[in-house]
DNA sequence: TATACGTGGGT
DNA sequence: TACCCAAGTAT
């Protein structure tokens, strides 16, 4: 027996709440798992394709485990946050190595498991076993801290526990799957960030914010800092077709990607790598743009006649055909310049 | 507790 | 345009 809440919210989702969004589709922890991890952060029409793409290439999690580093990040490319997928990867050889590749089905379990937290934990086990498990993302967040009216910004240890105990109380031990999904769609669709729809809110009737009207006032902000700024030259050394792409460190920015060498300077670049004969291209510069800083980018080509006599030995440098597709992990601005590249020949 | 970690959509 | 911030986790 749940409370008024929670039939509410259940009542509201069997008539107006997402059924087929494509991990609602054959649905098994494998798949609500990808989908979680590719949606932490991350909106939904943003993950459709890759999840599609991923699901083609990882059907399951025994193709994930065995799969190249490279070829997972390679379908990460462009969606950010890379963590995730070196997380998910490394879940997914921990599940076939010591769960014989089922999912485990214990919270605490799950939790462990890299890549994983608490909410991710309880969307997977209550979407696809049905378990009795809150979840608290940022769209439950939203819905809760307007219907209760709790003041301050949810990244506090404070607002967080309180929303915690919010949503674990009106969490229903049966229909759990679709009640997580309905505050998920709920927080997305109705109580949306700017101009909720609160007409359309199954929980007007019982909204603080929404009888107050300071629906705009929760949840409240995070305190804002201007973004420090940093500069970096990149330069793609290409010869013939190809070009040198490195293998980032494992962790940090960007972790397990290729990028291109980064420098100072072009000369920096020229001397230590005791460049020839070459022709260097100046390429459009532009600004890239973290969550923690900007990152001011100044890529150059250079063009080579024969193989530079250092730095190109070792493990991490790979030349790869401009011509083919490149199936490794690329960040955003490195992708935009081998794009730039293409399109001077 | 604060910071690192990406990218692109929405206003 | 510039800014906010989205289905968060790890350290």
């Amino acid at each position: 027996m749940s409370d008024t809440f929670t039939q509410k919210v259940l009542n509201w989702f069997h008539q107006h709440g997402r059924k087929h969004l494509p991990w609602q589709e054959h649905i098994n922890a494998y798949r609500v798992w990808v989908s979680e991890i590719m949606l932490q952060q991350t909106q939904v029409a943003t993950v459709i394709p890759y999840f599609q793409r991923f699901m083609a290439s990882f059907p399951d999690v025994r193709t994930l485990a065995k799969a190249d580093e490279d070829d997972v990040l390679h379908h990460w490319t462009g969606l950010g946050y890379y963590a995730r997928a070196r997380n998910l990867h490394k879940a997914a050889k921990i599940i076939v190595a010591e769960y014989d590749g089922k999912f485990p089905a214990d919270i605490d379990r799950v939790i462990a498991l890299p890549g994983i937290g608490r909410s991710t934990a309880g969307a997977i086990l209550s979407i696809a076993e049905g378990q009795a498990h809150p979840i608290l993302d940022g769209n439950v967040k939203r819905v809760l801290a307007r219907c209760y009216a709790i003041a301050g910004w949810p990244g506090t240890k404070k607002v967080e526990q309180t929303l915690w105990e919010i949503a674990a109380r009106h969490t229903p031990i049966n229909n759990c799957a679709h009640y997580t999904q309905a505050m998920m769609d709920l927080g997305a669709m109705v109580c949306t960030r700017s101009k909720p729809r609160c007409d359309e809110c199954p929980l007007q009737a019982e909204c603080l914010a929404y009888a107050q009207g300071t629906q705009a006032t929760y949840p409240g902000k995070k305190p804002k800092k201007t973004l420090p700024q940093r500069e970096t030259v990149m330069v793609a050394l290409s010869l013939h077709n190809q070009i040198l792409l490195k293998k980032r460190p494992p962790t940090g920015l960007w972790g397990g990607l290729f990028g291109f060498i980064e420098a100072n300077c072009v000369d920096e670049v020229v001397k230590s790598h005791q460049l020839g004969d070459y022709q260097q291209t100046s390429l459009t510069p532009f600004v890239h743009t973290f969550s923690h800083f900007q990152l001011h980018i100044k890529p150059f080509l250079i063009e080579l006649r024969a193989y530079p006599l250092k730095g190109i030995a070792e493990d991490s440098a790979r030349w790869f055909d401009i011509l083919q597709p490149i199936e490794v992990g690329l960040a955003a601005p490195t992708q935009k310049i081998v794009n730039e590249i293409k399109a001077l020949r």
